[in-house]
DNA sequence: GGTATATTAAACACTTTGGTTAAATGAACT
DNA sequence: AGTTCATTTAACCAAAGTGTTTAATATACC
């Protein structure tokens, strides 16, 4: 529990794959997007204005990451969040809570205000 | 205030160039060093199998992202941590809170017993 | 069966990344 | 002034990333 927290073992993997995944924006919005709820591949490319084949590539990468998963439905595939990998570059980034703590602060703030 | 909760607008680059920047193991590594303390360009790269213009050049990039900020003391460029940005990063994070939610509030209570 | 639709695969071009070694820069020491 | 130390720059290379266009594949529809 907390491996994330603890002393790097061989995350660094994932955590690479991860962070790599994170680092085109067409990826960070297919995640945006699927995280509103289950979206084809077709409906993933279309805000953007690369070919499909492209976007088909991009969403690879975040199946590869692991934060995409991917259900064959009929000709059409389904992709859904799967966030859990991304708890792991959460975890990471937290290691450095503490040089943006009023930051942070604030956020948690503004969440609870969302959430409760 | 919060600005990277609210809908992106051009916060992409600098997540681009943070996310790209924390995807690579020796890149990372460095982070944690410098989160310890200021160190040098040669005390950085003592740990990593690689030469010295390797490490220069990953330190470039976590320059260029704004993450780490180096100060020429002498001869020695004294390299210290701007963890800023990764506030970034981990405010982009949290819009996928609630897909991992246990996970995080254990984390949280994790945090609060460490720092209280 | 034949055709449209959804998606991936293949082949290609181009750029970026991550590494090397060797030379350059520039401060510090004697 | 000459040498040593810390670091970057330059030139180079292989591999990976991002995009294209043109097949190929496989399901769905008539």
């Amino acid at each position: 529990m907390f491996n994330w927290m603890v002393e790097h073992q061989s995350d660094d993997l994932d955590l690479d794959a991860i962070f790599q995944a994170l680092a085109h924006p067409i990826r960070r919005a297919a995640l945006e997007q699927v995280a509103d709820g289950p979206k084809s591949v077709s409906e993933l490319a279309a805000p953007h204005d690369v070919s499909l084949a492209a976007v088909s590539k991009h969403l690879r990468v975040l199946e590869d990451a692991g934060l995409l998963e991917v259900e064959q439905d009929g000709r059409v595939r389904r992709c859904h969040l799967a966030a859990a990998p991304l708890s792991e570059a959460f975890g990471w980034l937290t290691r450095y809570r503490v040089f943006w703590e009023d930051r942070l602060d604030a956020l948690e703030d503004h969440l609870e205000e969302d959430t409760t």
